[in-house]
DNA sequence: CGTGTGGTTATTGTATACAAATCGCTTCCG
DNA sequence: CGGAAGCGATTTGTATACAATAACCACACG
C-alpha cells in the first residue's frame, strides 16, 4: 500500500492493539483521520483491511466498532489457523530447500536467545516466531493459502497471547520449532503436520488457561 | 455495501466472468469507472474486493490486471475449499435443526428438477447448488469460516466449471447432496465430512478432465 | 406516561480536483 | 549499436467538498 494508506493502517492497528479503545466502542472515520493524520480516503482503505482481519466490525447500518473477540471466537480462529497451517507445514515439508531449512534454524536460534534472556524478550520472541511461521507459509507456495492465513494470523490474539506465556511456554514453543525443522529435514510431511498441529493447539490452550474457561469480560461493559 | 460501490462490484465481476476481457489484460480505474457509470472512489472499493477474491491482481507497481487462473491455481482453490468446507459439514452435522435439514431437502429437490430438464437448466442448478452449500456453511455457525469460504467460492471457477458438467455429472452432484442430507439427519459429522470431501474432489476432477491436464487456455467457446 | 413524528446533527458514501508515481518514448552520449 | 537520462502522458493515490443516510432528541398527542 501507499504511504498514507499504510500509515493509517499501522497507526489504527497499533491503537487497537494497545488497548486504548475498548471492545464494542464506536469509531468514526473522522476520528481515525485525526489520529492518523491523513484524510478519510486512505483511512477508509485501512479500515477495510482491518475489517477483513476482524479487528473492526460494522453494524447493520455501516457504523464502525471495535471488534469484541469472545473466547469462542478465539478458539474458532485457532481451529481454522491450525487446519490451514498444518496443511502449509505439510506442503512446506515437500518443498523446503536445504538453505530454507537452515534459515528456519537461524530464526529459531534467535527465538531461543530471546526466550533465555531474563526476563524473556517477548517482543523479539514474537517477531522471530512470526518470521518462522511466515517462512513456512511462504515455502508452502500456495498464494491463496497464504492470503487466507494472513487474515487469521494478523488477528490481535497473537499479541494478547504472548503476554500470557510463561518462560516455560516459550521454551516449549522453541522445542516445537526444533522438531518442525527436524521434520522438514527428514522431508516428512506427515510429521510436520502433526507437530504443527500440536504446536498451535497448545498455544490455544495456553491462551485459554490464562483467559479462563468462558470469560468474555476484560473491560467494562458500558452498562 | 452501498449503492454505487455494490453496483461497481457487480458490473465489474460480470464483465470479468463474461470473458469480455482476457486474463492478463490491464484495466484502469478510469475504464472501470466508465463501464460501471460511477466515480473512481466506489470503483476502487469494488476493485479491492475483487482483488480479495483473486479475480484481479496488482503488478508490483500497483497496476491492475485480470487474474490468470492456471490449472494449478484452480486445484489449489479446490483443495482449500475442500479442507474448509469439510470442516463446515462436520460442524453443521452437529447443529442443523430438523427444519434446516428439511430446507436442504427442498433445495436439492429443486436442484434435481433443474438437472432433469432437457437440456438441464444449468443456471438454476448453480443457484440451487450455491444455496445448498451456503446453507451448510451458515449452519456451521462460524463467522470466520464463512468469511474465508466466501473468498474461495466467489471465484470464477464455479461458473466455468458448471458449463463442463454433463447431465451425468449433475446427477451425481444431486446424489451427493442426498447423501449429505442423510448424514445430517443421522447427525453423523464424520459421514458428512467424508461425503463433502468426495463431492468437492469429484467436482475438481470433473473440471480438470474438461480443461485437460495442464491447459491454461480458458476457452471462450461456449460449446 | 408511552409513543410516534419532525427536524437537527452526526456519520458514512460519492464525486471531483489535484498530487505523486510510473511508464514508454525519445534523445543523447559512450 | 547499446544504454542511460529526461520528458510527456498515463495511472494510481490523496484531499476535500458535497450528498445521502442513519441516529438522536424534543415535543406533541393519544
Amino acid at each position: 500500500m501507499s504511504r498514507a494508506s499504510e500509515q493509517a493502517y499501522a497507526t489504527i492497528r497499533a491503537h487497537l492493539l494497545s488497548g486504548a479503545v475498548k471492545a464494542g466502542e464506536q469509531l468514526t472515520e473522522d476520528q481515525l483521520s485525526q489520529i492518523t493524520g491523513v484524510s478519510r480516503t486512505p483511512v477508509r482503505e485501512a479500515v477495510r483491511r482491518l475489517e477483513g482481519e476482524l479487528l473492526l466490525v460494522r453494524s447493520d447500518t455501516k457504523r464502525l466498532f471495535v471488534a469484541d473477540w469472545s473466547r469462542d471466537d478465539i478458539e474458532e480462529m485457532f481451529t481454522l489457523r491450525q487446519m490451514l497451517e498444518c496443511h502449509a507445514a505439510e506442503r512446506a515439508a515437500k518443498r523446503l530447500s536445504r538453505a530454507q531449512i537452515a534459515a528456519l534454524e537461524t530464526l529459531n536460534r534467535d527465538l531461543k536467545a530471546a526466550v533465555e534472556e531474563t526476563p524473556p524478550d517477548v517482543t523479539r520472541f514474537l517477531e522471530a516466531n512470526r518470521a518462522f511461521h511466515e517462512a513456512i507459509i511462504e515455502a508452502a507456495d500456495s498464494p491463496r493459502l497464504g492470503q487466507l492465513l494472513a487474515k487469521l494470523i494478523e488477528a490481535p490474539v497473537v499479541l494478547r497471547t504472548a503476554r500470557t506465556y510463561s518462560q516455560g511456554d516459550l521454551r516449549q514453543s522453541a522445542r516445537d520449532h526444533d522438531e518442525l525443522v527436524a521434520a522438514f529435514a527428514a522431508r516428512d510431511p506427515s510429521w510436520a503436520r502433526a507437530v504443527m498441529g500440536s504446536h498451535l493447539r497448545r498455544a490455544f490452550h495456553t491462551f485459554a488457561r490464562a483467559v479462563g474457561p468462558a470469560a468474555t469480560d476484560r473491560g467494562g461493559d458500558t452498562a
